[in-house]
DNA sequence: CCGCATTTGTCCGTATGTATA
DNA sequence: CTATACATACGGACAAATGCG
């Protein structure tokens, strides 16, 4: 097999890695990647040399952050490293602080429309296409939805995705599907939704002053978007 | 004591919540803040019927997260939300796909800046004197430590944490601290420090740009202050 | 479809280490 | 220093899920 782990003792004062790190250690060591097996949890507890209760907490706190993936019956296999601590951690906040102060809701709404003007310029110049059409018609579905007085939860998000996809950014896309989530589902405890078809037309705007080719429209659109998101968050603050 | 617990079972066909779910419904329902108490893991084992193991396999989650804090011997307590959990899994990501790509710490560099540069007008409009001279005497001390071949983490840390906390979005400033993390832990692992007096000195820059009350100087102060960072990043891409 | 082996999920009892009062 | 409450750790047993012959 020859796998590879880090010496059990480096002499060099410190205190005895915990096991959670060491399990860490081994991935790096033996340079595995998102979806590689790892040992079995006897394996780990033998090589290991602690119980499998401990080597089963650990791994509670690795799938945790996604650096492992635990399949019941099947084995355990290195996370993708997706950032879903983040927004459960997020999300758990929001519920826990909204109806005490509304700062954190309003603070990612700011993040939000911050990254995405962000890259207002490169999004103008980018933007193919193709994208163009998808996007085009996930707002078209929008409004159709809005008008039956439905909610559109998924081709918001999509929309979005595709919206900042073009930024290269990769950590920037998923940082902001992760604020998506959390706004959602923060936003679902404040009540019904409301301004469904202004927030639908919204994202036509959003296309329109992209196919204008001015960054500064883009912005402003952006901007608009978001107007009426903050104006159900202030009417909330009040009736709470 | 009236504690309130959500109900066993509310037979809207929904699946059984996780141990973990009925945990956080607890603290929700009793409206907890951080530092309340927890019940300990023998209570809650008898309250939802569980062995003690799932109950701490499930405060490994918790608290991998920051959902809850467990202090050895002595209690468990609602957590204090931060984004510890952020940082352990970038950091993670970063050791791992370092020596693949260099895209993540790229992107994460971009980010920074990026962040930083958004709130450069309101940065220019309320940084106060004291702020402003506690900057200062850092980066006189990055450059005194610079002048000696040693590096300045601690003084770095703080530095970004005051140029960012004029924004007032604490959210912000908590995720660029995690970020600052990261790229600190990452880029310990391409090689020895270099770029020490530069990099100390972008630092005075910054604070003269303030100073002469212009967001385009603060801007561009902020950019060349990533520039070396950037440099050191590309040279270490073809040593690996 | 069935039975089997493998692997993770759950439970119990007991002993140990640690912090607080 | 002692006592108590609490989390930490161990070992074994059985249940549940998955994949495969």
């Amino acid at each position: 097999m020859a796998t590879q782990w880090p010496a059990p003792d480096d002499r060099t004062g410190r205190e005895p890695l915990s096991v959670v790190d060491r399990i860490k250690q081994y991935i790096l060591v033996n340079r595995l990647s998102p979806g590689d097996p790892m040992p079995t949890e006897n394996e780990l507890s033998d090589q290991l040399a602690v119980s499998r209760s401990r080597i089963r907490e650990a791994m509670k706190t690795l799938s945790a952050l996604d650096i492992v993936e635990v399949r019941h019956g099947y084995g355990t296999f290195v996370g993708t490293l997706s950032l879903t601590g983040l927004a459960e951690s997020l999300a758990f906040r929001g519920m826990l602080t909204s109806h005490r102060d509304k700062h954190f809701l309003a603070d990612l709404i700011d993040l939000r429309e911050l990254l995405e003007i962000d890259w207002a310029p490169l999004i103008v110049e980018r933007l193919d296409v193709d994208t163009r059409a998808a996007m085009r018609s996930l707002a078209t579905a929008m409004v159709d939805l809005a008008a039956q007085g439905r909610e559109f939860p998924a081709e918001d998000r999509q929309f979005h995705q595709l919206l900042v996809s073009m930024s290269g950014n990769a950590l920037v896309g998923q940082l902001l599907d992760v604020f998506w989530q959390v706004h959602s589902l923060v936003d679902d405890t404040i009540g019904p939704p409301t301004h469904l078809e202004e927030t639908a037309q919204a994202h036509h705007a959003i296309i329109d002053a992209i196919e204008s080719g001015s960054p500064g429209e883009l912005e402003a659109a952006i901007r608009r978007h978001y107007e009426p998101i903050r104006d159900r968050m202030r009417r909330s603050a009040g009736t709470d």
